[in-house]
This record gives structure tokens, C-alpha cells and sequence, in this order.
DNA sequence: CCAAAAGTGTTTTATGTACACCCATGT
DNA sequence: ACATGGGTGTACATAAAACACTTTTGG
């Protein structure tokens, strides 16, 4: 305890790193933007940046993602906590703790550098690969997260436009997980979840250019899903 | 974007909060400290304090458990990140942004002031109330976290010696939950996921000086529950 | 022998799965 | 007519809930 005087704090500096996730083209898509700036300039990484003084990180976050990649007034974008990144040494430059989001958007609206970004580009999931500072593990993070958080929570939703047909909610969870799902079962059980999704009574929308025109619905009130729907296989899935 | 330079980034003070649980007496119980200094002097709070300049928040976390309260080098302790709060003003003082950590603890060892810590004292969850800060906060987003991570995780093990009987993990989940659980369909659902707990062959113990001695299990390598072990109350649960 | 706690079995009910089938629309 | 996507019905398998019952210990 020798002395140890716990006003003389030492200064760190606060960043936030965003996460941000869409679905195109049937494929998970992530949001990355080219450093403009050393250290790592010319590098991919996750939108982000410094907190300013007077804002909280959840401000902070929206504020650059407007600056980084034109989003702005994204309506739908959900927003949330992964977690914060502390370790000494993951900015070359100073101690910097991060707290990093994780975001939702329902279509893909265009993006384009400003800011510290050169450039802001929507990257197929699998194509983000050695991005700057510890942004692979953070996004590594945030997707496992998403995954997750679908089987219990209404997520989902926050993937789709404000009114949406059951067949696009099933489309994101196929996407995000993987897997093929039953469309019947998929159906019942969504409907069968209180607070998941409610109906907009008499609408309706064609999907494809063909086929049956489909009911449309918005996210209901419910946070947490009861019962859950959960993955398939029930036995030995991904770690 | 008027000529901001992300260089010129404001100081923070970073710190850390802990809301550790344990359960004692069939009743869940939060680790509080008396303050010493200014401000919120003689209130209570969770434990915590500044991140030194060299050390993760986690190792902070560590680090500010012994110190506050005497609780060094505990077996078990399960430690993870709750959210980070950084709203400007939670802080009187400056601007303070704090990394929150929910602890789980097997038994209660006693604990004692240290440190800022004028007194620590294991405390009724109840009980905590009017804490300094935003720490009520803080102890009821932690409380939900861990109410809810018992369904889809192998967390309730954290609260439980090494080795533990079926029938004391039930009691967790019936502590916590506020619910009762049949014990033949409990033991069934534990068994049946893979990972969950693990037996130790030919160990038993006598449990509350009468009755068949219990056989007992470790904690399994499973961190994701599959299937999960769901709340009762399918309907309506509380928000 | 009784009380207390652990552990097993069984019946009933609900839930999930797989798949067949009908409906509405565009080409 | 037929391809395409939406929506309903149903039979079967599986899992969950409720509760009776046996086992092993201490008093």
C-alpha cells in the first residue's frame, strides 16, 4: 500500500470501436474503415475514436460513426456494450482503454470515408481479416456475441427495416448462424414468443417479384425471448 | 469537423467497480465498503478504485478486491466484465469512467476494511440500498446479469466449493431465481448437458448432518449451457 | 423406528421436428 | 401452366413437469 495517493490518478486516454454489422446479400457484412492516420495508416480497422469531455462512450460512438462512414441519423441502429479493452500496450502510442459496441443495421446504406478514415467500406465477414490494432479479436468478439444474443434476445429484428416479413427475420437468423431452419417451425415459433414481433394489420409485401405477398410485422416490446429460440444441433456446436 | 485534432485527446480517470455475490445462509449477498475519504464519505459503495497506469482492468479488479477487502488470492473467485458507465458527471469529483465487474464467490470468507475502505461487510442484496455513486446501479444491472447468465451458463458453479453436491447448486439456482426446483428434474437437467458438471468418482458428503450422503461434482469444461436450464414461469417472467 | 436428504421410476403433458399440402402472385 | 415464396395441418418423436417411491445416513 506504500504510499500509493489515490488522487494522483494517471490520465488514460478513452476511445470507443464500433462493431457495426449488416446483412447483404444473404451474407453477414461488417463495416471497416482505412486509417488515414499512423499509427497503422493504410490499415482496416473498426470505426472509432477518442471520447471527448463532456459526451459518454454511447454518444461518442454515434458521433464517429457519423464522422468515419457518413452514417449519420441511421435510423434503426442498434447499439451495444461488448466490452471494454484494457490490456497495457494495445496502442502503440499511449495507454488507451477502449470501449468497444457492437451495432446492429437493418439494410446497408452507403458508406464513405471523412474524418480520420480515408475510406469506409462494407467488408463480407469472412474478408476482415489482420485489422489494426486488436480490432480482430474485438470483431471476433462482437460476432460470437450476435450469434448468441439471437437465440434470447429479439435481436434479430435490429437486422431488418421497420416493418419486415417472417421470411427476412428467418433469413438473418440462417445467415448469422449458419444454418438452415424450417420455415413452418420458424414461423410458429416466432409467433408463439409474446412480445417478439406483432402483426401490422393488413399489410403486406411481395418478396421476390413472385410468390405469395407476405404479412408484414415490427419488432415487439419483449427484450428477452421466453422460451428462446434456439440453434439447432443440439449436441457439440461451435465452441 | 472544425479543425478537432484527434491527438489533442482529454485525460480520463479510469477505474473499476466490483459487485461481488456469494450466497450465504440461502440469501444472495453483496461485498460492500465504507468509504473513508471525500467524496461519499461514511457512505456505502461496491469496491473498486483507479486503474494503475501498467494494469488491465481485470488486474485492477484483483488488485482493488485485496486491498479494500481483504480478499487476496481467493480460490474460485469467477470475474467478468459487466458493462463500462461513462456518462459524464457520475463523478463529482472530475470525469470518471468506470469498467464494472460482476464476482462470484464460493463461500463468504469474512472481510475486512483496507486500503480507502474504512469497513467491508458481506451484505444482504437487499439490504444494499443507497449507495454512493451510481452503484445502485451498477449492483442491479449485475444482479440481472446474473440471474440471467445462470440459464445459459455454467456460472452457478461459481458459487459452489470445487467440489459441490447436486443438491447446493440447486440451491443457487433457487436463491437466485427466487423460485423453487423440483430436485428430481433438476438433477435430470444437469446430468443431461454435456459439460455442465462432472463427477468425482466415489466422493460423497453428508450435507446437513443427516440423510444419504451426496455425491459430488466438479465444474465441467462447458461455458455455453445446451440445452439451456430455463426459468420456470414460461409465462410473464419479470423484466 | 423415525426424520432428513439423496437418488430412481413412471405417468402425463407439452414441445419440437419433419414433412405433406394448400394459397396467392408474376411470368 | 408453372415456378416461387407464403402459410396451414398433422403425425411422430422427444423432452419436460409432477409426483410416488426407494435408499442411506444420524438420532
Amino acid at each position: 500500500m506504500d504510499g500509493y495517493d489515490k488522487h494522483a490518478f494517471e490520465p488514460f486516454a478513452v476511445t470507443v470501436d464500433l462493431a457495426v454489422f449488416t446483412i447483404r446479400e444473404a451474407a453477414l457484412h461488417v463495416l471497416l474503415v482505412e486509417r488515414g492516420q499512423e499509427p497503422y495508416a493504410g490499415r482496416w480497422a473498426l470505426p472509432g475514436g477518442f471520447l471527448r469531455p463532456d459526451e459518454s462512450a454511447e454518444r461518442a460512438a454515434r458521433r464517429e460513426l457519423g464522422e468515419e462512414t457518413g452514417l449519420t441519423d441511421v435510423t434503426g441502429l442498434h447499439l451495444e456494450q461488448l466490452r471494454t479493452y484494457s490490456e497495457p500496450g494495445r496502442d502503440p502510442r499511449m495507454r488507451v482503454v477502449s470501449v468497444a459496441f457492437a451495432a446492429l443495421l437493418p439494410d446497408a446504406p452507403e458508406a464513405h470515408g471523412g474524418g480520420d478514415a480515408a475510406q469506409a467500406r462494407w467488408t463480407p465477414y469472412e474478408a476482415a481479416r489482420d485489422l489494426a490494432f486488436d480490432h480482430d479479436r474485438i470483431l471476433a468478439d462482437a460476432r460470437d456475441r450476435i450469434g448468441a444474443k439471437l437465440e434470447y434476445t429479439g435481436l434479430a429484428t435490429a437486422f431488418c427495416p421497420p416493418e419486415f416479413t417472417l421470411g427476412e427475420l428467418q433469413q438473418v437468423y440462417e445467415t448469422v448462424w449458419g444454418t438452415a431452419l424450417d420455415r413452418p417451425n420458424f414461423r410458429r415459433k416466432v409467433l408463439a414468443t409474446p412480445g417478439f414481433v406483432e402483426a401490422v394489420p393488413g399489410a403486406a409485401r411481395l418478396t421476390g417479384g413472385r410468390g405469395k405477398p407476405a404479412a408484414l410485422y415490427r419488432a415487439g416490446p419483449a427484450a428477452a425471448l421466453h422460451p428462446p429460440l434456439l440453434r439447432p444441433t443440439t449436441e457439440g456446436r461451435p465452441a
